[in-house]
DNA sequence: TAAACATATAAATAAACCTTTATATGTTTA
DNA sequence: TAAACATATAAAGGTTTATTTATATGTTTA
């Protein structure tokens, strides 16, 4: 029986339209930082700003494509406006697609 | 103790490129659908044209920013080109994409 | 209310990307 | 060798996208 977490059904040819949007969200580099910097509990955009070193018009475009994609939930506190990661499954793929990365290039470099 | 398949190191917040590259290799429909034409064998362009009712010079297209991607393998038999999956993982990931998409979409509808 | 601060939005530019149409390359067969 | 077939490449068009700079909106504090 495999386990909850490998649950992944096989998908139908069809329907791949979501799977490439969410895949085009996390296609950039500074999206990927961003939901890392997110993914372990609350942060504001000023706090992204300076951990990242990207500018904060940037971040906020940013935010704004990862909301758009469901990824990120936003929460306003006073001035701050407080983003986190809305389901913890995005990070395995992140981490899927970075293991995948490290193999394909040792593969490459092995011939 | 983890098994094998769940593997996965938590990436660094550096050297996120390489995701993010693959990333955008799988942020097209097109390219998630040729991918999955030739994740159970090597299958022939010409075949890949007729599964999938797309032109053959974009199927063509596509073929090679996956090579370049070093995700599909290529192999010339006369006339024929055959491709191929290079590793399988990347069928966790687009079923990953799957599973999260839906799960993103449930969340949302369900307020 | 004015100043200071946090965040969002707009305009503009340049680069990247998907697709189509047309043509080239390479291989087999008649 | 010429024709037919399989695949690749090139040029062109139109759209999307990442980034920067400038400014607007919204909230707190003095």
């Amino acid at each position: 029986m495999r386990r909850a977490e490998n649950l992944a059904s096989q998908p139908s040819e069809e329907d791949l339209q979501a799977a490439a949007f969410l895949a085009k969200s996390l296609a950039d580099e500074n999206r990927l930082r961003i939901l890392l910097a997110v993914s372990k509990g609350k942060k504001a955009v000023s706090r992204i700003v300076e951990e990242l070193g990207i500018s904060q018009p940037l971040v906020s475009h940013h935010l704004k494509e990862l909301k758009r994609a469901l990824l990120v939930t936003v929460e306003r506190k006073g001035p701050f406006v407080y983003y986190q990661v809305a389901d913890q499954r995005v990070l395995e793929i992140i981490a899927g697609l970075n293991d995948l990365a490290a193999g394909l290039l040792a593969q490459r470099t092995r011939f």
